[in-house]
DNA sequence: GTTTGACCTTACACCTGCTGCAAGGTTCTA
DNA sequence: TAGAACCTTGCAGCAGGTGTAAGGTCAAAC
């Protein structure tokens, strides 16, 4: 299959797919006399692969560890679950610093609610005499 | 006020404050004879205020554009009302998204809870059978 | 046989929002 | 007069790609 069809396959732009093959996340395939890249199924595996671990917001690094044990099956998985502990509590972290970041942006949203002229904009002033206060943070 | 200096009083880096100043978002300020950078107090407000936009996750154009409005009272806030509710929005968003994820990842943390061989961890096998799923997204 | 169009190749620049480094100039203190 | 603690510039790098230019290939239509 050429890396058209690949990145059909995957919805994967084909960018990206020669950017994981430069990165070492999916094998290089054999290339035609052309200079084609021709891949299987075991390639669509791995791209998929990378694209579930990418879409579960893992960095490229962390695909690499998982890859890692794909290819040493008789390693001990601890460092696996460790990982996804990682992951979780880093989306953790993230979802509750939106939160607060949300409850900021709402109160925000109710200093303003006409169209006024910028300089009478409740938003505007609450963002700069809240900017006062911030000093020396 | 030199860089060092203002870069203690906002917390924000003397690297950060050269780049705002190369994007435009920091006016640039007296040069003393030396060359050295000579900050004011309007610098000071200018920074915290940008420092501020950026804690509620605004980008850089964002923000510039909420500096347009400073600059020109004049002009009706609907856009910066605008702004903000897609601000909110996008928040929104994003902590919906990770909180699919969060759930994705307790599923698969339950997958595999003993210190196992690779090939027998639940999470790897999950993962690759999640990506075979995905095919054709 | 040639031309069109869809594909493929490489190399490189660009994106965001910074951070770090090297090589040099300045200012303050001992 | 030395040394530390500043400051300057320019450039490279991070992640995870995207976009572009300049060219090679292949199948089908004319």
């Amino acid at each position: 299959m050429l890396i058209g069809e690949l990145a059909r396959h995957t919805g994967c732009d084909t960018g990206t797919i020669r950017y994981y093959e430069r990165e070492g996340l999916l094998q290089k395939p054999y290339r035609a006399p052309s200079g084609y890249r021709k891949y299987t199924e075991a390639h669509l595996a791995q791209l998929n692969f990378v694209r579930h671990c990418r879409s579960l917001g893992m960095t490229l690094a962390e695909i690499r560890v998982l890859q890692g044990f794909q290819a040493n099956p008789q390693a001990p998985c601890a460092e696996i679950n460790e990982l996804i502990n990682r992951q979780i509590a880093r989306i953790q972290q993230q979802i509750e610093g939106l939160q607060a970041l949300g409850k900021q942006l709402a109160a925000l949203r109710t200093c303003c609610n006409a169209d006024l002229i910028a300089s009478e904009c409740g938003i505007l002033k609450a963002l700069a005499s809240a900017a006062e206060n911030d000093e020396g943070d």
